[in-house]
DNA sequence: TATAAGTGTGGAGTGTACTCCATGGTAAAG
DNA sequence: CTTTACCATGGAGTACACTCCACACTTATA
């Protein structure tokens, strides 16, 4: 697909996705069309990948980092085992994330329940995350 | 507490905390201490209000929103009800974002049975969650 | 009382992630 | 063949969140 095709299918801005490629993030094959700047054509395995950049952005990796972390999984997309750990690596992370989010979450609601006992006792202190 | 003292209990380098106070995130009373630029005072309060910051930032909240949900918990900080709201408000998006995270996870488990099954089929597809 | 360490203020500089624009080439529709 | 839409490239500009001074003043220490 065409670059405004893939912007539709992702949501991301046009002039993004070519931030994105210029950062080295996304690598699009050159089709036949477009003589001297031929055309980029993007695969729908491109659209996960760019989910996942924004995925991992929320995570709080800059691009820099994510690029790192793609292209160790790209390059070793021909060893499962690497693959794997790859991945495994991932998900700890969001394990981790999701932690410190349900601590949150744990702290607010005890707050809720402080102010709903009118205010009785100390009031809830969060720990520190050391993320 | 000094801020270097803050600083240590919250983890975060004096200037951010400087930085953070110009924003009108944190606003620490002024003590007896400094002659004409007095030192600021932070209190417990304040290390669970700048860890909550930091918790934000990770959810994407930028620091000028962050001002203003802080800003709108302090003034209704004697209405138990508008308390109750913002804070309502707060766990429903750590809510909305652990379900992002849930969504995430799948998503990468799927990858990882799909790889371990020798990727038979398609690949798995991440879904758009348009934060 | 000298001196080191801590504090406040103002302003400049930095890195990240876009975002916008001008220019020029290519493609599709009528 | 012209008009309209789409594409690529390069570079400038912007918003955000720090980060780093220089300077002056205050406090604690020897």
């Amino acid at each position: 697909m065409l670059i405004s095709e893939f912007a539709k299918a992702t949501g991301l801005p046009v002039d993004t996705i070519r931030f994105y490629i210029a950062k080295g993030l996304l690598k699009p094959d050159r089709g036949l069309k477009g003589g001297s700047n031929p055309f980029q054509l993007f695969t729908p395995e491109e659209v996960t990948v760019a989910r996942m950049i924004r995925l991992q952005q929320t995570l709080g990796y800059t691009l820099g980092e994510i690029r790192a972390l793609n292209d160790e999984y790209r390059a070793g997309a021909h060893s499962p085992e690497r693959t794997l750990e790859v991945l495994q690596l991932q998900i700890e992370r969001l394990q981790h994330r999701k932690a410190a989010l349900d601590a949150a979450l744990t702290f607010l609601h005890g707050k809720v329940e402080w102010i709903r006992s009118g205010r009785t006792g100390p009031a809830p202190q969060m720990e520190d995350d050391q993320r």
